[in-house]
DNA sequence: ATCCAGGACCACT
DNA sequence: AGTGGTCATGGA
């Protein structure tokens, strides 16, 4: 989030986007003749009524799908979006957030934004692998540092090959991703939704299953995976998306009774996970 | 201070 | 196959 819009690095150019009046603004530092990357980045080509009309339309689902209109998933770069996960795991987004902002300042290539500021996009496997345990320690991740270094060397000498499961069927990918140290069944939900466009790749975090276990099936006594299975039949093919809705209504509606953000008139600011954006309907 | 965070893994049943 | 303890770090 930066001022009134939202600047990233995305496959190694620097963007920034507004969103005026239905429309999304974006600028880079030189001339697109093709703006495709972006495109499919932000995953405007969805028919998002589609997807939401897709839905079951119980009153929890409903309530997200009235609190969160517009909510899209985005469509990441397989090696960050499966490394900001693997740095995830039992961690706030904001904490998930400083020690991805270190690892880009430490390792990250640097790239220059319109205005000339030096930022730093997302290092890449082949350059995390050639770091120290304890250079991935010191930007905080702790006991996630082998998990880390462990996948960037199986994708950096091509034993994992991320790109080739872009051509691979949903089982396959989760099978290949699930062979990767300190990748279990949520991130590899994740990886699957928001870099593979899996959409019915359905992520449990404690979040989704408080809202599962509170609105959906009070009285399940199974384990987590049983209730994801559940979730998955329940959802449909576009679970995924349903997950997100869910996900972010509950964050923002917990943030609203409690935080002090109401108070200072920051209620309705746009606290948007890095996977999600928020577009006017239509 | 105490609890808990967009979990995964290992050693046990 | 299924469950509890453990793993760093720092918000809330």
């Amino acid at each position: 989030r930066e001022g009134d819009g939202w600047s990233n690095v995305v496959q190694g150019r620097w963007v920034q986007l507004r969103q005026e009046q239905g429309l999304i603004h974006a600028e880079t530092v030189n001339v697109q003749t093709d703006w495709n990357w972006l495109a499919d980045y932000l995953q405007v080509g969805v028919n998002l009524a589609g997807v939401v009309g897709s839905f079951p339309r119980d009153p929890a689902m409903q309530s997200a799908v009235a609190a969160c209109a517009g909510l899209r998933v985005f469509r990441q770069d397989p090696w960050e979006c499966l490394a900001h996960f693997i740095l995830s795991s039992t961690k706030q987004i904001v904490q998930i957030q400083q020690i991805v902002a270190e690892l880009k300042l430490r390792f990250g290539e640097r790239v220059v934004s319109a205005a000339g500021e030096v930022v730093h996009a997302f290092p890449s496997a082949t350059r995390l692998a050639s770091v120290s345990e304890s250079e991935l320690r010191d930007c905080k991740m702790g006991f996630r540092a082998p998990y880390l270094r462990d996948t960037a060397n199986l994708v950096a000498r091509g034993d994992c090959d991320l790109e080739r499961l872009r051509t691979r069927s949903f089982t396959e990918s989760r099978a290949q991703l699930l062979a990767l140290p300190g990748v279990g069944d949520k991130i590899a939900d994740c990886v699957l939704l928001f870099a593979y466009g899996f959409p019915q790749a359905f992520p449990v975090d404690v979040w989704v299953e408080r809202v599962l276990r509170r609105h959906y099936w009070p009285r399940h006594r199974g384990n987590l995976r049983s209730l994801q299975s559940r979730a998955v039949e329940y959802f449909g093919p576009f679970a995924g998306y349903a997950q997100q809705y869910l996900f972010h209504h509950i964050r923002t509606q917990d943030r609203r009774l409690a935080s002090s953000d109401v108070a200072n008139g920051r209620a309705h600011s746009n606290r948007i996970s890095p996977n999600t954006l928020h577009v006017l309907p239509g």
